[in-house]
DNA sequence: AAAATTAATCGTAATATCACGATATAATTA
DNA sequence: TAATTATATCGTGATATTACGATTAATTTT
């Protein structure tokens, strides 16, 4: 982001960007929804699942798991992915706060 | 990005990370913030609430506007910014949708 | 009309993101 | 043990983002 001013916000609004930040590329929007239907979770499956390469595919899961929202289970060779239930929750409740919070009512423009 | 691969995925994938993208830096969280609160919908008070530059606000808004979160409203040589009440509800349904996917039952991993 | 106010846009510097191939590391299989 | 498989990390190029000051264009005030 180029010098950014982030520390100059309040908690809040750094985590809900946090969060809004790992769901901001579709890949990752992608490989949500794959392990949250269950229908991967074996990083190499998650890999032929994608049109990406092992590499950048790496790259994503680095970040969902660095956001919070997910974690890795190494089986020996292979590593599971999983979303982190919990997190996942806390997201959705901080996500739909911010969005409750519209007050309706008389229109100023 | 550098030369992403947005169009390799879904159009629900791309609309979800455009909403996600879109707050996904504190700046742009602490504007719907101040929109949804009615605290502040002249341009010009938004720039005072922030520890940012006119320049750089009105680059937020222009974000936020072209993700279709908010409208902008002139008001002669003032511009009123409001959340697009449709647009703005859309997406939370979207978002809860995306969240409420998560299968619970059996663990992976 | 001239000066001041308001907000968008331009140009630009610094940094982040996205993507890939190559390589490193660790576990599994032959 | 050697070869293979699985994943992470490094290095790099292309592009996007963040931020600012300066400028522009349009209104409003004096």
């Amino acid at each position: 982001m180029g010098v950014t001013k982030s520390h100059e916000f309040g908690v809040k609004e750094n985590q809900l960007a946090k969060y809004a930040k790992a769901l901001a590329h579709p890949a990752r929007v992608a490989i949500l929804n794959l392990l949250a239907k269950r229908k991967a979770c074996i990083c190499g499956d998650i890999v032929d699942e994608l049109p990406l390469s092992q590499s950048t595919v790496s790259q994503h899961l680095k970040e969902l798991k660095e956001a919070g929202l997910i974690k890795g289970d190494i089986e020996g060779a292979k590593v599971c992915y999983c979303i982190d239930e919990k997190e996942w929750k806390a997201a959705q409740v901080q996500l739909n706060k911010f969005f409750d919070n519209l007050q309706s009512g008389a229109k100023c423009c």
